[in-house]
DNA sequence: AAAGTTTGCTAACAAGCGTTAGCAAGCCTA
DNA sequence: TAGGCTTGCTAACGCTTGTTAGCAAACTTT
C-alpha cells in the first residue's frame, strides 16, 4: 500500500530545486554542486536520476511550453464569443500559468537559450506557434472592428511583453491575489491607462 | 594631427563586443576567450585594457542606467504639462534608450544579476528609484483624474512590463523606426487595444 | 633621440566545471 | 530469501575558467 501523500520523487524535487536556482543564478551560473548542496547531496548522485543539467532545463521549459498552449486552448474554445472576451480569457489565462509558477516561468523566458542545437530550435519553433495564435486572434478582432490597432504583429508583440515582465516583479506573497493581478493586467492592456 | 574620425579606443571596442556577446549568450556563459577572439586577440591581452569581467558589465550597466534617467528627465521638464503628455513623453524617452542600443539594454535588464556585492545593491537602489519617478507621476495623474488605474504601484509595474521586453523582439532593422516604435508602443499602452 | 604609453603576446596558475565509474546500503516485490 | 530498483557515496577524470607575470614591439610625446 502507497503512503497517502508519497513524497514527490527525487526527480522532482530535483527540478524544483534546480529551478529556484535557474531562476536566482541563471543556468550557466548554477554548479551541480550548488544544486547537490541544496538538496543535502553530493554532486555525483544527482546523477542517478538525471542524465544531464541541460535534461533538467530541458524539461523545465517544455514542460511549462505545453501549459501555456493548454491555457490557450481553453480560453480560446468558444469561437463564437467576441474577440475581445476571448483575448481576455487568452490574457487571464497567461497570467495564471506565469502566477503559479514563478520560478519555472522565468526560467522559461530567460534561459532557454542555453538549450543545445536541436532542443533550441524546436523551443523557439513553439514559441512562434504560440504567439501566431495571438496574432490570429488579434487579427480577427482587427478585422471584425473590435480591436484598434496600427498592426495586429505590433500589438501582439506589445502585448505579450506586457505580460512577460511579469515574472520579474510578481510576489506570490503580495497583496494580490493571481486571479486579481490576471484581472487587472488584462483591463490596463486592453483599456489603456487614460481614462 | 589626430585622424578625423578617431577609431573608437581599445576600450571601447571591448565594452561594445563584449555587450553583443554578453546578450546572446549571457554574461556567465561568455568566456575572456570567447571576446578576445571576437576581437582578433588572445585572452590575456584582455587585461591591459580592463581590470576584470565584471568591471565590463558594471560599465555597461551604469553607463544605462545614467540614459535612462536623462531621458525622463528632459521628458519632464514641463512639469506644468497635462500628467498624460508628460507620460506619453517619458514613455517615448525610454523606448528611444532602449532601441538605440538594444545590446546594452538587454544586458541591463537581465544580466545585472551577476554583479557581485556593492554594486548590485546600488544596481538595484537606482532601478528602484527611476521606478519611483514614473510611479510618482503616475500617482499625479489619478489624483487630477487624468489617469484611470486602481493603484499606481501596479499601473506602473504593468506599464514598465511592457516597455521593458521591448529588448527581446525589436530589430533595428525592422519595417518601424525606432520612432514609430516608440510612438506606437506608448499609444497602445495609454490607451490600450480595445477600441 | 629619449621616455612613456598603448597594445599585444606566450605561458602558466589555481580553481572550478560537468560528468563518470565503481561500490554499497536500503527498499519493494516475488 | 533472493533479485532488482532506488538512492547515495567517494574519488577521480579531462577540460575550461578568469586572471597574472614577464616580455616586446609600435606609436606618441617631449
Amino acid at each position: 500500500m502507497p503512503t497517502l501523500v508519497p513524497a514527490a520523487s527525487r526527480k522532482a524535487q530535483i527540478d524544483r530545486t534546480a529551478t529556484a536556482l535557474f531562476r536566482a543564478r541563471g543556468f550557466a551560473a548554477t554548479t551541480m554542486r550548488e544544486l547537490a548542496n541544496e538538496l543535502g547531496l553530493e554532486a555525483g548522485s544527482l546523477y542517478s536520476h538525471i542524465r544531464s543539467k541541460e535534461e533538467i532545463l530541458h524539461r523545465i521549459c517544455f514542460g511549462l511550453a505545453e501549459d501555456f498552449f493548454q491555457g490557450f486552448g481553453q480560453a480560446t474554445a468558444d469561437a463564437a464569443a467576441p474577440v475581445p472576451a476571448q483575448l481576455r480569457q487568452a490574457i487571464e489565462a497567461h497570467v495564471r500559468v506565469l502566477t503559479r509558477d514563478g520560478a519555472a516561468s522565468a526560467v522559461f523566458l530567460h534561459e532557454w537559450r542555453h538549450l543545445s542545437a536541436p532542443a533550441r530550435a524546436e523551443f523557439l519553433a513553439l514559441r512562434e506557434r504560440y504567439e501566431a495564435q495571438f496574432r490570429a486572434l488579434i487579427q480577427r478582432g482587427l478585422d471584425a472592428g473590435e480591436l484598434a490597432a496600427p498592426d495586429a504583429a505590433f500589438a501582439t508583440l506589445a502585448l505579450l511583453a506586457g505580460l512577460n515582465w511579469l515574472p520579474t516583479w510578481y510576489r506570490p506573497d503580495g497583496k494580490l491575489s493571481p486571479d486579481e493581478v490576471a484581472h487587472r493586467l488584462a483591463e490596463q492592456l486592453l483599456n489603456g491607462l487614460v481614462g
